[in-house]
DNA sequence: GGTTAGCACTCGATTCGCTTGAGTGCTAAC
DNA sequence: GTTAGCACTCAAGCGAATCGAGTGCTAACC
């Protein structure tokens, strides 16, 4: 036994249906509701293939039936009619994003609440990851007496600033003198070069000796990873609207996992280079979210880097509409990046 | 009919176990867990008092009594055992902040997690909060050929950073003279001075007048607030653990409070100068968080900025262990920044 | 007078059985 | 191949019965 056109337009109907309802969807749901001029039995007879070729679950006999991960997959690889998004979210979208210069942080925080705002579901921002970036200036800017703030620019923006101890009195222009010889030395290099390069200026520079050792430091530390990135979720509370998680126990696992960003991040981030990804269920790969699906999408800056915003909602979750939004934002955010230059973080 | 000591230790015993059990107490429960030589029906007496004095409600009347907002605000007055807290837990939170310089962002987001993880409850964590800043050192920095970075130290740390735009090709010396320039004028002015100062500064330095006019924007748009703070919450979904959010809709109000950072922020922060907040219930002010309560203490920076620290959770909440894990995190994190230099931000 | 044992009473929670109704699977007729 | 019809299943909803924790009151006790 194989699908056949019938059987799809049904499975279509009950995906549908399900989506919208969230209940178990009967044969005569479908024969009613969706005009197929096929009767209720008809339909129960399509619907028995359909489980026993694994699109539908039948929580039990007496229940309508459910749709599977499966059926899922194939809705959203064919069957899904990508409904054009009302006006007015869209409106929503770019009036938040004109006006005035936004921060990286603000913008993925605001993005990530539009999101879910738009969609009900939870939204996931991260912001743009590049390669390693390449230093573009260093400079020491004088914080106090003792203690100067370091500014690295490379081309994919700035590096997380942080303080460093300094030796003695230092003026502005010495530390400026340093910041030029630095940057003349360190210019196109990564940090992990900059760590291999710095020893050697420390020995022509025996009069800077401390303060550059402090530099190398501060750069040692972080040459890994620039910062940890930071982020952006909203709408997690958005989860308990939906009787999926009516079950608190259920609703807790799923919070908590929310809260570890990091391994949230590694999550969203997925494998990376493509430009939708619609992961259904199990296709996760996270046992906690077996009922929840994730869709995210890319951005990008005008430097090339590569940001992920994604929303993960139910299984049974508005896939269009979530992946139209989707697409809009990451299209308002990739013009939001190129025009401006806040590639800093 | 007034309190004695006798009602005082009955209230006590009551208290302590509706905090522990969260099941409303009863008279046998208290003449048999806690040996006060009294029967039951003697405490049954007593507790009749107490109700009558406002100390105790009745679910129904079959039920025990449960403590009401006025025999916690007691509790936390008078009768409550400010009990040592066991040394493993202290223990966790030092050991999570010796080691190494950390970002204030991250601190942070530390605190509010390992508090939560300490109490079970819901953490939240302000960032220090000065008065209006002082400009020490103004520095622009080049990022691209048609930007730069502004770079802001102030007596309380650093104004977030953030990229104007620049006229026309400048070098980096250029870029410092004339930040000399502007530290020479504003150094000792909060942001609002240095935009009254600016306009008269264009006048003069003509040649220069669009980087000044963006450094002018710049400044005009936070000189009301620095930067918005970064909130830092940890544990929300601790919450979903105690049987008062079992009611989904109830948490989710819970939660949709927990996402608006900024109403966040101003609920936490309260008023300011005390050290040490208990507000129990309905004297959170919040209509929400009605079965709330909210303990705050502060911290402090080298330079005389205040930082709140905060737990949120059900009224029937393990009072004196949160104050001795808020008091201890205060101590830790006034350590933490008046020892290194991490005052920026 | 304070304390306590005893008892009737209340009322939420639990259990049990019944009914209802949505939905299925099968069969026989069209 | 389609459909009407029917028996069957089973979760959900409902009400009565039961249970038990807890109270308030009274009368006896120290």
């Amino acid at each position: 036994m194989e699908m056949d056109d019938r059987k799809m337009k049904i499975l279509q109907a009950i995906i549908d249906d399900y989506i919208l309802t969230g209940v178990p969807v009967g044969s005569r749901t479908i024969s009613k509701k969706y005009d197929m001029g096929l009767s209720s039995a008809t339909i129960r007879n399509e619907m028995s293939d359909l489980e026993e070729l694994g699109y539908l679950d039948q929580p039990h006999v007496s229940a309508g039936r459910i749709p599977s991960a499966k059926a899922y997959r194939l809705y959203v690889d064919s069957l899904m009619k990508t409904g054009r998004i009302r006006d007015d979210s869209l409106e929503t979208v770019s009036r938040h994003f004109t006006g005035r210069v936004h921060q990286m942080e603000d913008v993925i925080d605001h993005a990530a609440s539009v999101i879910s705002a738009l969609t009900r579901y939870t939204a996931v921002v991260l912001p743009p990851k590049g390669k390693q970036p390449r230093m573009q200036t260093v400079q020491l800017v004088p914080v106090s007496r003792d203690a100067a703030l370091v500014v690295i620019v490379t081309d994919t923006g700035i590096v997380r600033d942080s303080t460093i101890r300094l030796p003695g009195d230092m003026d502005s222009d010495t530390l400026y003198a340093i910041s030029r010889a630095l940057t003349e030395e360190l210019r196109g290099h990564t940090l992990a070069e900059a760590c291999e390069i710095l020893p050697g200026m420390i020995q022509r520079m025996r009069e800077n000796e401390e303060l550059l050792q402090g530099l190398y430091g501060f750069l040692n530390e972080r040459k890994e990873s620039p910062s940890r990135p930071h982020v952006a979720i909203g709408g997690t509370s958005n989860m308990l609207s939906y009787p999926e998680y009516s079950d608190v126990e259920k609703a807790r696992t799923f919070l908590s996992l929310m809260e570890t960003r990091d391994k949230l991040a590694s999550i969203i981030a997925g494998d990376g280079e493509m430009a939708f990804t619609v992961r259904i269920g199990p296709e996760t790969g996270v046992p906690e979210m077996v009922d929840c699906s994730i869709v995210t999408a890319t951005y990008s800056t005008r430097s090339g880097q590569q940001g992920t915003i994604g929303v993960i909602g139910p299984t049974r979750m508005q896939y269009s509409r979530v992946m139209s939004i989707l697409n809009i934002m990451g299209h308002q955010l990739t013009d939001l990046f190129s025009r401006g230059d806040e590639t800093n973080e």
